[in-house]
RNA sequence: GGAGGAUUAGCUCAGCGGGAGAGCGCUUGCCUUACAAGCAAGAUGUCACAAGUUCAAUCCUUGUAUCCUCCACCA
């Protein structure tokens, strides 16, 4: 064989992108026709507002690793990507943009507006796919969707009109959050809660006949407008008396009764509590259980409308509560102001404050979902990795609310129904209809609003396979095997998932669900564009390489664990690939001239028994790992098995026979060495997915590409629990010695005799006997000798005991005791005289509290140093006296 | 108010009933026929605190403390 040219240094750049492009045109991606059972992965498709972040690098590397590590088990795999059209995510972008432009959405109409937020999709989506690609991620592209496909489209109007058939949607009046710089309502989980400081208000609400007044606390007295009662616990005593009286509203003429209701706490504030049914949900129902009117008070841009009093109408609510409280305090209304924090709603998209608001909505009836979607659940169906999720998710479902689906955006999936113009009636219809049922009126008016995006997200996992037909995909790949997810969208879109699929196809959409950690910064911080603490993962590519960002990320994903890193945690992975690269490099450099010869297992000496059994318990540590998706321990006997027994160990041990052995001997170590070369690209590959391909293909004894290679499986037959304690001694009896030299520091070109006591009971001694090459280059002796009888002189030796034997090293040819001890005593002498100075000083009060501070400390430090010089010395000299 | 997580070496974190570990950082010595992005040796810890279960507890139970996250509520 011929030496392989691999002598330029490690860098990615050099083939990350071509073998990616090499491994899309072959097919690699496409799943295989082999007739093993189907292996599926869904993508979450990203938004394509954006950029990918971390997070995303974080779940696509392990969603890769698992499909890489499936499909090399020769199972037909397919991963698919897609992206998803992220309805107020998007449509703010492109009104950010707009705003730019001094321009509205509305100045464009909803057509051209739509057009626009299609070329800002293509544009996102190209940046997506290609950082996608970067990475390395092994999706099928072929298979690539979009949340707003034809087909997906389709799925979304099936979705609908099939749970509208089924009794399950519903339009109706309520109040619901809404944004009023997005103008649109939002789905309850679409809201954060932040704690901000804000104030009470304590307002005197006067009796109608003038006998008084109560007070009534509130943190919004611009609502009060919208009061029709103030309410009572029924059990209050204080206020038993007064129930049923009416009130004058101040500021108006209105009034208003005195009602009880069991929500009201006797604890908070007077124990009176205003109600406003249009715009808090408490009153909302409150208002529900008395029949009473709600009174809207808000624009849909968050302004006050005709249902306040002239002054006020037209202004934002901060602007009208700051002139609602002048004049409440002028009327002689205002008791007090106190402070009071409170969690205000925050829209999660661009963080207006919500209001809840009163408006027609279109809304799906949860329950009966969430009863299957727990059902499967109970049944074993589904699995959350780790199980701890599984509490999180019981609970949803158990408090399951009605889903408010209807958006007052524009882009995204129009609500399929439609409105006679002439007669009136309501359509709901798969296809667009050009006709009334009813009247025959060709005057059809579509449903303004769109729907939520997870309306179209939560089919995710059937959609893309071509439901609602019944494609061969669908067949083949529904459902789905594993789902990888960060933990903020379970409620959103895993649970949604779950409900979608049991409802229409009657199955769990996927059996494990994975649930990742979030990525921090190094101080624990979310990664987020506001902060500017992101780490871009094309930077971390660009510098470091796809295999290090994936392989660094899989090394710290414990579990479910937030990860926290920073641009340097990726050199943790780098200098792995570098370690691979350079190891190949070498082993590719000797194999000149060499051949590669059949590798039987009676030619085996100890260490390459031991070799390979290591290989095979990394094989075992690696398939229980990705069984129960522990990726850092994959990751851990990987990098352990790779760099610290093979490289460490089992190269250095391989290159006496390989420099000194016969030429047969050289032929079965290169073969040896290529076999678990070869065998070690396999088991990496699916963690470090270009550099095993890189150096494969270089391999004399490769077949094929590595990504379509098979997996390295564990054979029990393979174990050696011989090899593996006689080469424990072996490394033990290496480690002892160089631990002794070491100590005494000396130098590597000092090579010193060596003698190993070891019974001759004791399995390893024979073996070590048979190895004294390999043992004098382990611990760099000029000499080993095995002593079995115990007869030799190791008078004037530096012993050195591990366990099981002792080992002397013959150090005095190295270095002249008394000289040496001598040099010693000479330097405790020098630095007693010094530390003696330092002491006189350091006692000194005038030096101690006059001198400089730095002064002091480094005196102090210089003191610290003498005396542990001298400890060292006194130390050292111990142990040249003691042998 | 409810649920969950964290607390282990200077830093970031694995581990989890019988040996306290990794990476980085640090100290020392080495350019030893791939790798200084390296090799070799080394230091560093009442495994948060308290009680309990056990022959045995970093690991299990209970409680406490501190930090974090989620859910619900807050007039």
């Amino acid at each position: 064989m011929k030496a392989v040219e691999l002598m330029r240094n490690y860098d990615p750049k050099d083939f990350e992108e071509r073998i990616y492009s090499e491994w899309k045109e072959k097919g690699e991606f496409s799943p295989s026709s082999s007739d093993k059972e189907h292996f599926s992965v869904v993508m979450p498709p990203p938004n394509v507002t954006g950029i990918l972040h971390m997070g995303h690098a974080l779940n696509n590397s392990l969603q890769d690793i698992i499909v890489r590590y499936q499909r090399m088990h020769g199972r037909p795999t397919l991963w698919v990507p897609g992206t998803d059209h992220a309805g107020i995510a998007t449509q703010n972008v492109v009104e950010r943009q707009l705003q730019k432009e001094g321009l509205r959405r509305q100045d464009l109409g909803r057509e051209k507006f739509i057009e626009r937020t299609w070329s800002v999709k293509e544009k996102h989506h190209d940046i997506i796919a290609r950082q996608l690609e970067k990475m390395g991620c092994s999706c099928d592209w072929k298979h690539e969707r979009f949340t707003m496909d034809e087909g997906l489209s389709r799925a979304v109007r099936e979705a609908f009109v099939t749970l509208y058939e089924r009794g399950l949607i519903y339009k109706g009046m309520y109040l619901v959050n809404y944004c009023p710089k997005c103008g649109t309502a939002l789905a309850d989980d679409e809201v954060e809660y932040e704690n901000v400081p804000g104030k009470l208000y304590d307002v005197r609400y006067p009796y109608a006949d003038g006998s008084g007044y109560i007070t009534v606390a509130t943190t919004r007295p611009e609502t009060m407008f919208g009061d029709v009662a103030v309410a009572v616990h029924p059990d209050d005593e204080r206020y038993k008396s007064v129930v049923g009286k009416e009130l004058s509203l101040p500021l108006t003429d209105k009034k208003i009764p005195i009602i009880t209701d069991r929500f009201v706490d006797m604890e908070f504030g007077t124990g009176m509590v205003k109600i406003t049914p249009a715009h808090d949900p408490n009153d909302w129902e409150c208002g529900k259980r008395h029949n009473l009117e709600a009174i809207n008070l808000l624009n849909p841009d968050g302004t006050l409308n005709g249902n306040v009093p002239e002054k006020y109408r037209g202004m934002k609510a901060e602007e009208a509560r700051a002139l609602v409280v002048e004049d409440l305090e002028k009327g002689g209304y205002l008791v007090k102001i106190t402070d009071h924090a409170h969690d205000v709603g925050h829209c999660y998209r661009c963080h207006t404050t919500v209001e809840p608001y009163l408006s027609e909505q279109w809304f799906v009836s949860m329950k009966s979902l969430a009863d299957k979607a727990l059902k499967a659940w109970k049944d074993g169906d589904i699995v959350f990795y780790p199980r701890r999720w599984e509490n999180t998710y019981q609970h949803w479902m158990e408090n399951i609310r009605d889903w408010c689906i209807s958006r007052q955006l524009w882009w995204g999936h129009r609500i399929p129904v439609w409105y006679c113009q002439d007669c009136g009636k309501m359509i709901v219809s798969r296809t667009d209809p050009d006709e009334c049922p009813e009247c025959h009126s060709h005057s059809l008016k579509q449903d303004s609003d769109v729907l939520d995006t997870w309306f179209s997200s939560w089919l995710w996992p059937f959609s893309t396979l071509g439901w609602p037909d019944k494609t061969p995909d669908l067949e083949k790949f529904f459902p789905t095997n594993t789902l990888v997810s960060a933990y903020d969208i379970i409620f959103f879109w895993i649970s949604r998932m779950i409900m979608a699929s049991e409802e229409f196809l009657g199955k769990a959409p996927f059996r494990d669900i994975v649930i990742t950690g979030l990525v921090r910064d190094i101080q624990g911080r979310k990664m987020s564009k506001s902060l500017g603490n992101g780490i871009d993962p094309i930077e971390v590519i660009d510098k470091y390489g796809a295999d290090a960002m994936k392989f660094t990320l899989c090394y710290l994903a414990a579990q479910g664990q937030d990860v926290m890193i920073d641009m340097d945690s990726f050199r943790l992975g780098s200098r792995f690939a570098n370690k691979i690269w350079n190891a190949a490099r070498y082993l590719l450099m000797n194999i000149e001239g060499r051949n590669l010869v059949e590798i039987k297992r009676e030619k085996l000496n100890v260490m390459d028994r031991w070799i390979y059994s290591r290989f095979n318990d990394s094989a075992r540590e690696i398939a229980d790992a990705m069984a129960n998706y522990r990726f850092n321990e994959s990751a851990q006997a990987i990098y352990s098995f790779f760099w610290n027994d093979f490289c460490d160990w089992y190269i250095e041990a391989s290159k006496d026979r390989l420099f000194h052995g016969s030429d047969e001997e050289k032929d079965l170590q290169v073969s040896i060495l290529m076999d678990i070369l070869e065998k070690s690209m396999r088991l990496m590959h699916p963690f470090l997915s270009f550099i095993t391909e890189e150096i494969y293909q270089k391999l004399p004894n490769h077949k094929g590409d590595v990504i379509a290679s098979s997996y390295p499986e564990y054979d029990p037959l393979l174990d050696d629990k011989e090899a593996m304690t006689l080469v424990s001694s072996l490394q033990e009896a290496s480690r002892v010695v160089r631990a002794a030299r070491a100590s005494l520091q000396i130098p590597p070109e000092k090579k010193l005799k060596v003698v190993v006591r070891i019974g001759k009971d004791n399995a390893a001694s024979s073996f070590m006997n048979d190895e004294l090459s390999l043992l004098s280059s382990f611990m760099n002796a000029s000499e080993v000798i095995i002593d079995m009888e115990g007869k030799e002189d190791v008078k004037g030796a530096l012993p050195a005991s591990g366990i099981g034997f002792e080992a002397f090293v013959f150090v005095r040819e190295a270095i002249d005791i008394e000289s040496e001890i001598k040099k010693l005593e000479g330097e405790i002498e020098k630095n007693e005289k010094l530390l003696e100075g330092s002491v006189k000083k350091l006692s000194n009060e005038a030096f101690v509290s006059h001198a400089k501070p730095e002064a002091v400390e480094k005196e102090k430090s210089k003191k610290a140093e003498f005396e542990d010089k001298i400890e060292k010395a006194k130390a050292h000299i111990e142990l040249l006296k003691s042998f």
